[in-house]
DNA sequence: CTGTTAGCGCTTTCAG
DNA sequence: CTGAAAGCGCTAACAG
């Protein structure tokens, strides 16, 4: 069994109070007194059972992640940047990934009623209504990651996908000179897939361009497919926009196969700038944004709101976009 | 504030003992009662406090899986493995890492004492002596994933290192026919470098074939650096065994821009086969092991130990590694 | 500056 | 089958 506060307090001579009070850095103890429990804690090597402080003091040092199921590179970055302010706060982080998103709702309700954390942070690109609700019922706060101005109710941190798409389509027509583009959608109910669509069709009539739109779901196949009806059917367009990078690896594929060449024949661009973009031959051109900064964001954001330090009713951070102009456009 | 189980019993007119056995599935309660104090509970949206039941009971189902600061595609299967399994056990994983290594020392005496975690995963690759001490005095089971044979006492997951690189270094030699081969490693002190290492030497002197090693550190700058001095120096190979895939990125850069051609002029192989060896050009030859499993094995282990399932003193799993022949050797 | 004491919400004997 | 009551290890008034 450890040690408890208990044995140093015998030990040291005096009462469970004072023990306490040093660990918990309480100016108002002697200093002879502070060193001497100190020093016996020390060689008890005692360490206060966290799950008691916290049960006592009715608050956690530990915080919920919750990811989606879908397993990408991002994941690693918004783990590292969450954990590493939270580490740096004193709090630890639970992370949920894996579940299916049926579930998703139950969890939440779990989660934001077991007293477990403190905080939640909500990875969710595919936010359904429903849930709106037990995050209103939430005892503890949560932090949104999402892109969807229409929950303005919530903290949330969004990514610039409009933006990103608009700046990389308007880059496309005024720079490179291109006419008639197209863009592969994802998944309807992602919401960066549809501020992404926006951006391109927004930036294509401003330019009054030739543009189609066709819908893809972030799949490396999906790219494929769609890339050859693309370019089979008649007004192919002379670029294509893909939605993310996975969707440009795709056309890479279909489009090597045809036997035509990139930029030459077609331009592809994409979004996200996943690691293998760069080597990617042509390197692909794609909007980057700085996904460790959001988990950086989101954290910070769920940490002012536990300690109130936020007056607003809601706040909304939205991490900026990149265009890293590569080979491939 | 929460409902608590005080207010379920007073609304169903029993005990919080009894609301306790019904949470506990305590069969010795009349099916009535049963569903009654369920129905209520329901209503009141009530959910058991954890933080006190854990404390009541004196453990808790939390899991620390603790991972080095350096940070690659490979944490995410992991944390998917180990969530996988865990969440379905009923257990939430805290995830740590980027933190120094030095302090990694400190942190695993808290986290094996303070009563916050049930038990440990550690991912330490660059395992210290020193380390050992505190894992023995552990007051939870401990997992590690960490390939040196040397840690008998621990239960353990290795990756399949020197197998591995053996098979692919004999690939090399007897299919390929080379005779003059170099492998370039990864940190002195990481232990799936050295066993890498390992297996590249004892194959070469099994056929007895020329080789020579020089001393990267698993980034790609140093696979571009080492790769400039072998093929610069004398004796050149015709074929270099990265000791992972991004020093067989680096390899490639610095190739290229010597205006050589892979394979013809030189073949270069990696192991780990991370994401975006598939799309180089030439795609990559590499030695895959299968990281999720790991993170599954570990997760396995850890329940079990947990659960006392386990006689023996300690268990080691290792994963098998593939070779992924491709273009580029 | 330090000790006493009452909980935190839940589990778990022990009676009945 | 159910209730009463002790207690998990620690914090936080409240006294002194």
């Amino acid at each position: 069994m450890a040690t408890t506060i208990k044995e140093v307090a015998l030990k040291a001579k005096v009462s469970i109070a004072t023990v306490s009070r040093v660990l918990n850095n309480d100016p108002r103890v002697a200093k002879e007194t502070y060193k001497r429990i100190l020093h016996i804690a020390n060689q008890l090597n005692y360490k206060p059972n966290i799950l008691a402080r916290n049960f006592a003091k009715k608050k956690t040092n530990l915080i919920g992640l919750i990811l989606p199921e879908i397993i990408d590179e991002f994941f690693t970055e918004i783990i590292k940047g969450v954990d590493e302010v939270l580490y740096q706060k004193g709090y630890y982080t639970i992370v949920a990934s894996s579940h299916k998103y049926e579930s998703l709702h139950d969890e939440l309700m779990t989660f934001t009623n077991n007293g477990l954390i403190s905080g939640l942070i909500l990875l969710a690109p595919e936010f359904q209504p429903r849930l709106a609700g037990v995050l209103i019922k939430s005892s503890i706060p949560v932090v949104l990651i999402n892109s969807d101005p229409v929950l303005k109710k919530f903290d949330r941190i969004s990514l610039d996908n409009y933006e990103g798409a608009f700046k990389m389509t308007e880059h496309l027509i005024t720079k490179k000179k291109y006419k008639k583009l197209a863009h592969i959608t994802g998944p309807k109910a992602n919401n960066d897939s549809e501020l992404r669509r926006k951006g391109f069709v927004d930036a294509c009539r401003k330019h009054r361009v030739k543009y189609s739109v066709v819908s893809g779901n972030f799949s490396k196949e999906s790219g494929y497919a769609n890339c050859k009806k693309l370019l089979t059917g008649k007004n192919a367009p002379k670029v294509i926009f893909a939605g993310n990078d996975m969707m440009a690896i795709g056309c890479y594929d279909y489009i090597r196969k045809a036997g035509l060449k990139i930029p030459e024949d077609i331009g592809v661009v994409g979004f996200d700038d996943i690691f293998v973009s760069q080597y990617l031959s042509p390197s692909l051109t794609t909007v980057r944004i700085n996904i460790e900064d959001i988990g950086k964001q989101a954290a910070d954001t769920l940490i002012q709101r536990i300690n109130q330090e936020i007056d607003a009713s809601s706040v909304t951070y939205k991490a900026a976009s990149e265009l890293i102009i590569r080979e491939s456009c």
